[in-house]
DNA sequence: TATTGTTATACTCTATAACTATA
DNA sequence: TATAGTTATAGAGTATAACAATA
């Protein structure tokens, strides 16, 4: 796998070796392209374990995991949203899928009855404790093809993806 | 950005240390989890290229961008599909939409005329031609974070995940 | 019989925004 | 007025498989 050769670095394509056409386009060779099938093979592979034995979307999974991961049951859906970069319509739908399914409970806030405190219930957690070792094995399979060298390099380079990706963002 | 301590490397789970509970599970360090959320971004960020200005689909995109790159006129739906990691139904609905959209156009096969020879028309190339600039001046602004040391590491990295999920998405 | 590609169908997911209740 | 969360609705995308045409 190779990368395309970088020669500019506007966000906009204003700069002049952009728009004389030297750049060829190789779609193997496009970042946003490689990371997209990659993530399309990853995230495949996790949900093949909570699908189909847990019968989980994947947005409930993501919450369940939210969930699962904090130990105070101060968990608002706002909260729940930051956490798994989801939407907040998202997360209530999947809120409403989990409580249908049992995994958890909903009591009103009595500081602000707007919002609930979410927690797993015991059924809840059961599921949240078979899946949890489950996915983190896959995810140690996958990493075990990197050096601990690799790894750290890999979070470095992701925190930069993320911030320039970020700033694109803002340019709409 | 962290990733979850890496203790165990079978993929389903079996050994001990994946069971013993010792292991937690941060969503926030959780590889697939970085990987997703950054995949959403970069998407996003090149999807804003062609969507608004250009009212393409992201599947219409790929297949312009496979079309694009290849100089001789024999690309067949398959060829596509194979090109762009995309389902042959989901190539042929791509298809339609640049047909209708008078970006490709279609000719029958030759030597086996169940495929057709896709090809961009005028039109098509002309759309090509402004977008891949902007694209690939997107790219290299994300890539422009890294070094060219980074970069490299990068590519040898998502080959190596790109394998073992493979591997794991054969167990099902 | 197998392959290329299209289409039908039902299903899921998404996006926008209107809405309720509370602050 | 602003915020937490839900719901309505329409549109986009997906998956499965049946299908026609050709090999």
């Amino acid at each position: 796998m190779f990368i395309s050769k970088q020669e500019n670095i506007t966000p906009e394509g204003d700069s002049k070796s952009d728009t004389e056409g030297a750049n060829r386009l190789e779609l193997a060779r496009f970042f946003p392209y490689q990371l997209s099938v990659l993530n399309a093979s990853v995230s495949e592979v996790v949900a093949q374990l909570y699908r189909g034995r847990f019968q989980l979307a994947a947005h409930e999974w993501r919450v369940l995991a939210a969930l699962g991961e904090s130990d105070d049951g101060s968990n608002s859906a706002k909260v729940i949203a930051a956490v798994t970069s989801m939407e907040k319509m998202q997360v209530s739908r999947a809120i409403s899928g989990l409580k249908k399914a049992g995994l958890i409970s909903r009591t009103v806030n009595k500081n602000d009855r707007r919002s609930s405190c979410l927690a797993l219930t015991a059924t809840g957690k059961e599921v949240y404790t078979q899946i949890v070792p489950l996915v983190l094995a896959r995810e140690a399979y996958l990493l075990s093809a990197l050096s601990q060298d690799e790894i750290a390099q890999l979070t470095m380079i992701f925190d930069k993806l993320a911030a320039q990706a970020n700033a694109l963002k803002q340019l709409g």
